[in-house]
DNA sequence: AACTTTCCCAACCGCTAAGTT
DNA sequence: TAACTTAGCGGTTGGGAAAGT
């Protein structure tokens, strides 16, 4: 994927630096607002984009790794019961996202298609006495490849990489180095009444609504933040 | 080793619901 | 209450990387 222009919004995939401003402008802001967030930390990216990039990829409460087998099964019985419903789905899985959801489900049905395919190939090359139920069970889509070697090696190369706990981390040393123009220092200046000077999540929901009425000269002040490289 | 196919997932798009003016 | 804005949802796409040939 390669990041484009279309005018003057930016696409494709998010680099370190964007992940870092955008996580420090939610922090300052909140989970909302995202055109506007969009517009003043800078990010030449929509506010839609920023709010995908920040719910599926940066929130700090998001689950690493793959689906325990608990969550799998907890997936395939709640899709029996809402069907594509990812967002809903989601609510019963703390940490995952409906998109992740939706990409499981999505390989999963496609892996289960396949085998199924598979098996009725065989099985019409075989015995007609060999009954087709066992294909369709419920347990032969749960024995599908929960342990899979492939995802496995993927999760281990995510961990190589670049991780959320490196951005957090990072966001931490970036507030403690900074001083008097520091995130924490502005949050103290303009925003004192805000709640505590350090929040352990970004999630700032409690922040008053007086963090909207920003007048000309904070907004400059936050232009001018300064951006990590 | 080079090429092709498959898998996985981040990101985008279009639509709708909810909220605001 | 209509018009507009914002947030959220589900479907789809594109590309990187691993696996297969």
């Amino acid at each position: 994927m390669v990041a484009a222009r279309e005018g003057n919004t930016r696409r494709g995939p998010w680099s370190e630096q964007e992940d870092l401003q955008l996580v420090r402008f939610v922090r300052l802001f909140g989970e909302r607002r995202w055109d506007y967030l969009a517009k003043v930390s800078g990010l030449s990216r929509s506010g839609k984009s920023c709010r995908l990039r920040w719910v599926n990829y940066l929130h700090p409460s998001l689950k690493r790794g793959p689906m325990t087998p608990q969550e799998e099964e907890l997936v395939i019985e709640l899709h029996d019961k809402w069907g594509n419903r990812w967002a809903r789905i989601a609510q019963s899985l703390p940490g995952r996202t409906d998109n992740e959801i939706k990409n499981y489900w999505r390989t999963r049905m496609r892996k289960k298609a396949q085998e199924r395919k598979t098996t009725r190939t065989s099985v019409s090359n075989s015995s007609p006495s060999s009954s087709s139920s066992n294909v369709s069970s419920s347990n032969s889509e749960e024995n599908m490849d929960i342990g899979d070697k492939k995802s496995e090696t993927v999760e281990l190369k995510k961990d190589e990489g670049f991780t959320m706990d490196q951005i957090w981390s990072e966001i931490g040393a970036l507030d403690q180095m900074d001083d008097g123009a520091s995130f924490e220092g502005l949050k103290e200046g303009c925003c004192s009444d805000l709640g505590p000077s350090s929040l352990p999540s970004p999630v700032c929901e409690y922040w008053s609504e007086a963090l909207w009425r920003i007048d000309d000269e904070e907004y400059e002040m936050l232009l001018s933040l300064p951006v990590h490289s």
